[in-house]
DNA sequence: ATGCCCTGCTGTGCAGGA
């Protein structure tokens, strides 16, 4: 089973790149984010054979899940805060695995109440995935994590040390993700530094391949034996008018 | 130290992204 992930910055403005990374790849599932909109292309997608849950909201945020197998949604919003209504969060269960696509928040400017936004939702994230694991849920969560891991995962850690995607706490909450038992999949097979999901659009930042690893996929210690592989695909990054992130790719046997 | 570039919105410059 292929599962990928790719913030497409905007649907709208990339929905032929998305059709034709699925016709090119075929995966069974796709999660999406960063829609933009409160429109969706429901019809686009089921005519190349995908079915589509998605939360939207107005201009910001959104997230998606493609699917050729039937997408049973659990949840249209994370846990633990009923005053929060960014659309970012969509658990669903496909054949037997719960799958869960996030659009961590931001957080920038550092020291806001966004970067206290992106703690929060942190935090209950962190609940979410302790009452998954003593449940005994085999569970895959892929999105956009805003957050880079470790130094290896930048290109130059001091442009990016006064931005909230790099700060102490969410990487040490990112760490506690792990300290649980969930598995970075892309790190778990791909030790080497230098492997980015996301090229700032500006300064030829792709080219000199500058960029940063924010786009994860978290397994589940239960599925560590069924994972065969996780790849970037760094091809849709160099087309014309791309999306700034490109897509991440796992394989379940 | 700052902006670079890109998107949506009913805009005609913002806010937000990372």
């Amino acid at each position: 089973m292929i599962i990928a992930s790719w913030n497409v910055n905007s649907v709208k403005s990339r929905l032929g790149h998305v059709k034709d990374w699925l016709e090119q790849h075929h995966p069974d599932v796709l999660m999406l984010q960063e829609l933009k909109g409160s429109e969706f292309p429901v019809a686009e997608f089921t005519a190349i054979g995908y079915q589509c849950e998605f939360v939207a909201q107005k201009s910001y945020n959104g997230v998606a899940i493609l699917s050729r197998h039937p997408i049973e949604v659990v949840s249209r919003k994370l846990a633990g805060d009923a005053t929060d209504t960014q659309a970012r969060y969509l658990e669903t269960n496909i054949n037997d695995l719960r799958v869960i696509n996030i659009y961590l928040p931001n957080g920038n400017p550092v020291g806001t109440e966004k970067f206290q936004y992106k703690l929060d939702w942190m935090d209950r994230f962190k609940k979410r995935l302790a009452s998954l694991k003593k449940a005994g849920i085999p569970v895959i969560i892929g999105g956009d994590y805003n957050v880079i891991p470790e130094d290896i995962d930048c290109f130059n850690p001091k442009y990016w040390k006064n931005d909230a995607l790099f700060q102490p706490e969410p990487r040490e909450c990112y760490r506690a993700y792990l300290k649980m038992g969930y598995i970075d999949a892309f790190r778990h097979f791909n030790p080497e530094p230098g492997q980015y999901t996301f090229w700032e659009y500006f300064r030829q930042m792709f080219n000199k391949n500058q960029g940063i690893r924010i786009d994860h996929f978290l397994v589940s210690p239960l599925l560590k034996k069924r994972m065969t592989g996780c790849m970037i695909d760094k091809e849709p990054r160099a087309r014309e008018k791309p999306s700034d992130h490109t897509p991440i790719i796992l394989a379940i046997k």
